[in-house]
DNA sequence: TAGATTGTTAATCGATTAACAATC
DNA sequence: TAGATTGTTAATCGATTAACAATC
């Protein structure tokens, strides 16, 4: 039925509806958007169809109708509070990242297990690692970005999904194995880098 | 022939092999590096023949073959050097990322346009944006890391692409379209949340 | 109505896997 | 040799696209 990346692109989807509604669009077509996402108009046809989301033969698709649906099926109805395990360079970035207020995603907390970078008062606090079990299961923590060194990723990663932690968005440099209980989404920087200079270069030689 | 997904597992396999390697380990078969990426031996055989990484049928492949060949492919011959445009929060964990350290990659410059983000003297220097056509030039840089807000992303894509440059990973919180004469690669931390969050919860709902 | 767009099916395309001959 | 593994082909699986009937 719907795969993989349909959920990806129903995000991109709505990101664009989104800017629409702002705009002051209240209907699109199918080609429209699949200009903005550069995909054919049958592939949004289909993704929407997959899900539910009709719209009109004659008038597409309503924007406000596309985007409360979509929330429903991305969850967005309710904030999902986030942890950020690791609070160095990249979780601390992520842990301030703006573009996630306003989305449905709160990140709660951080932890580390360096005592420099604890800090209880700020915006968002930053606990000892110590605390971290204690902490999810009082706040129910389901979501956590992992942002660890290499050495612990692995542990530490085996040490949120016994406790119950289902989804990790691991930005860890080492890639991790998904289970099934837990649902792991590996970004290696480095990976994606050496995939744009690849494919970078390769442009080049085909441009010759 | 070689599919998009083969460079990425490339990336994958090549650091298995360095950790092998490390280990002491000289020869590998394709039913270990699967075992290690999760994937068949027969995709494993199938990529390595695409690129011409070729085994012994009764012993498997040579570790160090195998690393100095992907080396080669993935363009680990020579340093590639890299920008950062944009220093908010995640340019500069990108620009202080140790794991590009040694894999072939240097963050050389960051830009930024806060004169409060200048810095000269640093290890990797943060010039004024301003200062980013001639860098490009004086520098031939080819590869660059796009970490603005979303109001200035597509327009500095836009000017990277016109003085030279032909990759770019952008993590600004807006995906941007590829070109003819340049690869655009877009992680979008928002969208990719969202994907694990909505996989956790199918979980969830499939183990009831 | 005529025109335009959806919703859906069948066809196509691309990637993965199963299977096995070749052979070390 | 016998056993094990590669390299490769054909089969399968899954995702995208083309095409078009339905219909607003």
């Amino acid at each position: 039925m719907s795969c993989k990346n349909t959920i990806m692109r129903l995000s991109e989807y709505r990101r664009i509806l989104c800017k629409l509604k702002a705009l002051g669009f209240t209907r699109v077509f199918s080609d429209h958007l699949a200009g903005a996402l550069d995909i054919s108009p049958a592939l949004v046809r289909k993704d929407f169809s997959d899900f539910g989301l009709t719209g009109n033969r004659k008038s597409g698709y309503t924007v406000d109708e596309l985007i409360e649906k979509m929330n429903m099926i991305l969850r967005k109805d309710k904030v999902e509070p986030v942890i950020v395990v690791g609070c160095g360079g990249i979780g601390r970035a992520l842990m301030e990242y703006n573009a996630f207020a306003g989305e449905g995603i709160r990140i709660v907390a951080g932890f580390d297990s360096r005592p420099e970078l604890h800090d209880l008062k700020g915006t968002i606090p930053v606990h000892d690692i110590s605390r971290l079990e204690v902490y999810i299961k009082g706040h129910n923590i389901k979501t956590a970005i992992l942002a660890v060194p290499e050495s612990s990723a692995g542990d530490m990663a085996d040490f949120l999904i016994s406790r119950g932690v289902t989804g990790i968005l691991n930005v860890a440099p080492i890639p991790l194995k998904g289970y099934d209980n837990c649902v792991i989404r590996n970004i290696n920087f480095l990976h994606e880098l050496e995939n744009t200079i690849y494919f970078a270069s390769m442009l080049d030689s085909k441009q010759k």
